[in-house]
DNA sequence: ATATAAAGTTAGATATCACTAACAAAATTA
DNA sequence: TAATTTTGTTAGTGATATCTAACTTTATAT
């Protein structure tokens, strides 16, 4: 049986992957906000538990178990975002605690019931992909809106790592998922976007914000 | 902070609370399956948080917090079972192993908003009231099936301690809140009774399960 | 009224998950 | 390459929540 605490630092394990699918023992502390050694000795933990290869000294990896696991409770965490969102009225300013909590929840069947009423969504409110029940996820295409060139016309499909105080700021913008955006300008000394959507014609984006918010090509059908 | 153990306690202590509002430590002991000397310790931590009365060799009381903390996860876990019902299509015999891992998230607004789209239910689906916002629970007029007399018709309105095998079998006989029953004998000998409902003339129970049912005199409108 | 049974407590052990202090290895910089 | 910084580990401590073994108190029955 896997707790409720190494559930957290396998999710955590899972969502800092880099492109070898290692992670530091310095970044997931940080990450957690848990001291260094608390989180070595439950490397070994979860290494014994054949969760995780772990060498001292070296990065961390998650074994095929660890990754399944890791992958049902984050298929969790976002089916119940969505859910809360799209059946019970929550703005999606006010999910990610409520979703952190339930993700814990053993019961498929609750989950399978979410994934079913919402027909089987691919992403979470926050435009983050949704793994299947074999914990395959479908990787969209994004990248940030701080990478567009001037001129560029796309589409906001996600945020990144979305704290409440943030996702508020983008509701009093007016900006959500599948806004067209066009860049007008960026501002060479500071980085700052100028951005047009809907009828706003130039709306000012820090580029601390534009690293936190994904976009797409326009899609045409 | 209350833990989701201490949580479990007090929710224990309020169900097992008799007339007086006492619970004996080896009655907690036996309904919650842990060993006595951990419930001691336990009740010694609780009453240091001033959410029970405890003096050694003496019955546990919870206190008015307590009770009020006891209240509030009780109706969370019946508003859970409700919504899973009502509202996610599961089975009364299938929600409260779900309930019981759902009834610690810690947020009122979840719970709430289950109240207002379940239209503010008085009762769970095994019939149980359910709290409301400030701890009142509105106890109906029941009594237990083994209690009534040859003759009497009643209505069946509650099921105690709702074990899934339980409610299975009374699925199997087609027994749902609301069957309007009538006692047609008593077996002097075993106690088992021989009821009347919907077109079944002559179903046969026992005295046990007629102890775990709970039926109201029908309201003549 | 004493013996026995039931209920309850104390003491000491264990597992989990967190911490701090001190040290060691690896990476970076001068 | 040597010094410094960053990263990571070891050792030891503490809180929580569980257990068993041994003992005590209260209740029950003969």
């Amino acid at each position: 049986m896997i707790s409720q605490t190494e559930e957290n630092y396998l999710k955590a394990l899972f969502i800092l992957a880099n492109e070898n699918g290692e992670t530091g023992v310095n970044e997931l502390s940080k990450f957690l906000g848990i001291k260094m050694p608390t989180v070595t000795s439950m490397m070994k933990s979860l290494a014994d538990k054949n969760l995780v290869r772990y060498i001292t000294y070296k990065p961390v990896i998650l074994t095929v178990t660890g990754k399944k696991e890791a992958a049902s409770i984050i298929r969790k965490h976002r089916l119940t975002e969505m859910y809360l969102v799209e059946k019970m009225g929550f703005g999606w300013d006010e999910v990610h605690e409520i979703a952190e909590q339930v993700e814990h929840v053993k019961s498929n069947a609750l989950f399978d019931k979410m994934d079913e009423a919402l027909d089987f969504p691919k992403f979470d409110p926050h435009g983050a992909p949704i793994p299947d029940k074999n914990g395959k996820i479908d990787f969209p295409d994004q990248r940030k809106l701080s990478e567009c060139k001037v001129g560029e016309t796309i589409q906001l499909s996600g945020v990144i790592h979305s704290s409440d105080v943030f996702l508020k700021f983008l509701n009093s913008k007016n900006l959500k998922l599948g806004t067209i955006l066009t860049v007008q300008l960026i501002e060479a000394f500071d980085g700052t976007r100028e951005l047009s959507y809907d009828e706003r014609t130039a709306e000012i984006l820090s580029e601390i914000a534009c690293e936190k918010l994904l976009v797409q090509n326009l899609k045409h059908i």
